[in-house]
DNA sequence: TTCGTCATGTAATGGGTTACATGATTAC
DNA sequence: GTAATCATGTAACCCATTACATGACGAA
């Protein structure tokens, strides 16, 4: 999962581990928390080695005054930039479609954060996976509920209840997706329809 | 959570293994996946060395037939059966309010699957707790939408969106709870107005 | 000069999973 | 007799976290 999202970020740009930590936290902040150091580094060590990442990078072009932060002999920031063997590997790890792909809120949530880089049919295939499990959830609940619903108490009812209405959600929201991929459209922003946000522009595909 | 679980489902009867698995796969199924055997046995062992279980419960009084079943000298079950000291320890978990209740999905579920084992004002300050953590990312994430919408592409946007709706709807959810449990009653099984699934009697306490 | 935040890292630990191994019991 | 499921367990691994340690840089 770091992996693939490291990977994902330093393909957009070179940076360092402290600004890939917040980049992180931007990008996967929905679906959880905030990665650690003693997480990130070690990785990023491991992604070196394997040499999909490489030190050296300049970091994003960042308008005109920046000039080249003198750190010359200090400790200072290491900028990782992505290899092409590291693109090669995003690219498999973007494609792949294994359970662990729809199985976690995880291992979708990565996939999905990343969907502006891949094409509209291994999106579609990602987005059908995922409901196929959460459907196959939400059946399982369903059962069990209407099973077993008199001999639980209030409260785990209660959450069982929640977590049935979360697989119909999340559902819903899925097949909203799926709609639009198919429909060839943008993922349009479902609840801002006034909004002052800025709408998004084409996806680079 | 695995200690607090087994606890929690030892102290309403006692199980061996194997069906401690599927009554934890049923209970908290709403927000985990259920838990592998290489963690729950390990797990029992740990617990029957703190002496906070033992073996050689009498298993739920299952009606009239289910003549001992003749386990005599092979491996067979093992059933186990909370302890004294398991007891009070469960109590504790129960009571303690730590970040680690409100901040984890599993943290916070596994203490509301076993709200029928506390008192009100526990399940209070848990659910007040609750609220407030993600009343807190619910602005932050709310805060990085406004401020960095225009930057990000319209997938990441639309996970966001998401997760700030989930937010949205975990604080209207807690508000209710919190509501109806000072008002004094059961909680109420909000989504089946006109379900054949039997009401709940109240909770014991 | 001190505080916040930028920046990088290590060691110990945690809390699980997967894969494997074994065997009894039940239903067909 | 054979397949499913009940039942217990181990070993190897994974992917992270927390706590700790270090230090530069900018602003008040």
């Amino acid at each position: 999962m770091l992996e693939f999202a490291i990977l994902g970020l330093l393909h957009e740009s070179p940076m360092h581990g402290y600004e890939l930590r917040k980049q992180l936290t931007a990008k996967l902040g929905a679906f959880r928390a905030a990665i650690s150091y003693g997480s990130l580094y070690p990785t990023l060590r491991r992604l070196q080695s394997a040499g999909l990442i490489a030190e050296g990078g300049e970091p994003a072009t960042r308008a005109t005054n920046e000039e080249v932060p003198l750190l010359s002999g200090r400790r200072g920031r290491v900028v990782y930039k992505i290899t092409a063997e590291g693109k090669e590997r995003f690219q498999e790890l973007l494609g792949s479609a294994g359970p662990e792909t729809y199985d976690s809120e995880a291992g979708f949530g990565v996939h999905f954060a990343f969907f502006a880089s891949t094409d509209r049919a291994t999106r579609l295939r990602i987005l059908e996976g995922r409901r196929r499990r959460v459907e196959e959830r939400r059946e399982g609940m369903r059962e069990f509920l209407s099973r077993a619903a008199e001999r639980l108490d209030a409260y785990t009812l209660e959450l069982q209840r929640h977590g049935l209405e979360a697989c119909e959600r999340e559902v819903r929201w899925l097949e909203e997706l799926i709609a639009h991929e198919r429909s060839g459209k943008d993922p349009k922003i479902t609840s801002q329809p006034s909004s002052d946000l800025p709408r998004r522009s084409p996806l680079k595909e």
